[in-house]
RNA sequence: GUGGGUGUAGCUCAGCUUGGUAGAGCGCCGGAUUGUGGUUCCGGUGGCCGAGGGUUCGAAUCCCUCCACCCACCCCA
């Protein structure tokens, strides 16, 4: 007493979903699953927790995903353990421990969940994030990626988005990448004083992402710095070309980015990026790529080529979220009384059965004609003592006013039609 | 990790320059007589003014320190 408690918020970077919001989210991933459906693609569900050694192998030594934003902790026998900052790794990890390369035909599979990333947050971008993936694997086929891409996007439309922009990419494979950045690092060492000092740095640990740099002062330097595009190999040339032709042949309008660079060491050959305007300095609503080499380094005998992207959900639903309406409440029960609780109850039942949704309150009439309203009812049903005798009920709808006399059976029918 | 901004009622904010211990709108609750909502009118509820310290007779207001949130860099979804 008197020592007043410290209120439990959430933790930083992360956050609580309410409604009427949870309505958007859920809209979204019944989006989701109802296109990759379409595509056969099937739901995969991995642990939440992996060995630290999964990510560190799969994403990358070096990346900054892996040095200093993962959530990593000793587990009580020893074991590091780590909270998924991206599941990639973990389907393909899944992929081998279940020898999926022994069933028949192309994986195709899909997920979605939290991820966590230890990074400061802002608009867009928070340490418990969802993301919304799917993953082909089994085909080196350049026209898996142009479907991948082409399913993607579909979720995109079908959710409403619009106004958004596919960048393309292509990174090289093991035996062009290699050269072109150690050409790349030699060019530099001429130019980078000139640079800024984020370049300059670059210029060493990454030398791809001086090309990506968006500093104006630079760009004119960056301008004359080689393109990968000119350093790919004919085999990965070939495989781009054939994407863009792919792409072509659905109509599909991309921008092909020669300096687009991604920030996992798996991708390889095929790299592209969705964004939209509207979403703050965090615009990328989604990455894919291929990583023909991920599951070799992950310790497959098996050469398991694949393709897949992951979708920014908490992005797609700040992009789509304003456009949504609130889900109606079907119908209001306002019973007078105690014995009319107990009958409305069972009414209630009834109709919730048949699929509508119901909210029952008992009040004084004025009350829960006022509550009806605020909740968004679109009928109200009104069970008093005369109802009760005369099995007739008053039913009002309540954008019109209109009201009318019904027996159950009557109620029932007339809401399933007026509801559809 | 680095910069910038903001912290006052459940929400959006005013008040701070020129110290005198709080306001608006929205929301919520109630009323305008009996079993009928939305509009209008009236009333009410609600805040240790982010926390701690300092200056002062007196601090939301001035000074210091911390904390939180937001935005941006970095990086990415």
């Amino acid at each position: 007493m008197g020592f007043p408690t410290i209120l439990i918020k959430a933790v930083k970077g992360t956050r609580d979903l309410l409604p009427p919001s949870t309505a958007v989210w859920n809209h979204v991933e019944a989006v989701a699953r109802a296109v990759f459906r379409t595509y056969n693609y099937h739901e995969i569900r991995t642990p939440i927790l992996e060995e630290t050694q999964l990510f560190a192998r799969g994403v990358g030594e070096e990346t900054d995903i892996v040095t200093k934003e993962m959530y990593t902790f000793t587990d009580r026998d020893e074991t590091s353990l780590t909270l998924r900052p991206e599941n990639t790794a973990s389907v393909i990890r899944a992929y081998i421990e279940h020898r999926l390369d022994q069933r028949s035909g192309v994986q195709k599979l899909y997920y979605m969940g939290p991820m966590f990333r230890r990074e400061r947050p802002q608009k867009g971008r928070y340490r418990q994030f969802f993301q919304i993936g799917a993953e082909a694997i089994g085909s080196e086929s350049p026209a898996v990626d142009a479907e991948v891409i082409e399913m993607v996007l579909e979720v995109l439309e079908r959710v409403g988005m619009s106004g958004f922009k596919l960048l393309l990419n292509s990174v090289g494979d093991h035996n062009c990448r290699p050269q072109f950045v150690e050409r790349l690092r030699q060019e530099l060492k001429a130019v980078s004083s000139q640079l800024c000092g984020d370049c300059q740095r670059r210029a060493d640990t990454n030398p791809l992402r001086v090309l990506d740099c968006k500093v104006e002062a630079d760009q004119p330097i960056i301008d004359r710095l080689p393109s990968m595009q000119d350093a790919l190999c004919d085999p990965c040339r070939t495989h781009f070309t054939a994407v863009k032709q792919f792409l072509d042949d659905r109509g599909i309008a991309y921008e092909v980015r020669p300096r687009m660079v991604r920030g996992l060491d798996y991708y390889m050959r095929t790299t592209f990026e969705v964004v939209h305007g509207a979403l703050g300095a965090q615009n990328s609503v989604l990455g894919g790529g291929r990583y023909d080499g991920l599951a070799e380094s992950l310790g497959s005998k098996v050469h398991s080529p694949g393709i897949g992207f992951s979708i920014g959900e908490d992005r797609l639903v700040m992009a789509v979220e304003d456009a949504h309406k609130p889900v109606p409440l079907d119908l209001f029960i306002a019973p007078l009384g105690e014995p009319a609780l107990r009958h409305a109850s069972v009414m209630a039942r009834e109709l919730r059965r048949a699929g509508l949704s119901v909210e029952l309150v008992e009040a004084r009439l004025k009350r829960a004609m006022e509550l009806a309203n605020k909740l968004g009812a679109r009928f109200t049903l009104i069970v008093g003592e005369n109802e009760m005798t005369a099995g007739r009920y008053a039913l009002k709808n309540m954008s019109t006013g209109e009201q009318q006399e019904l027996t159950r059976d009557e109620i029932a029918a007339r809401l399933t039609v007026a509801v559809n």
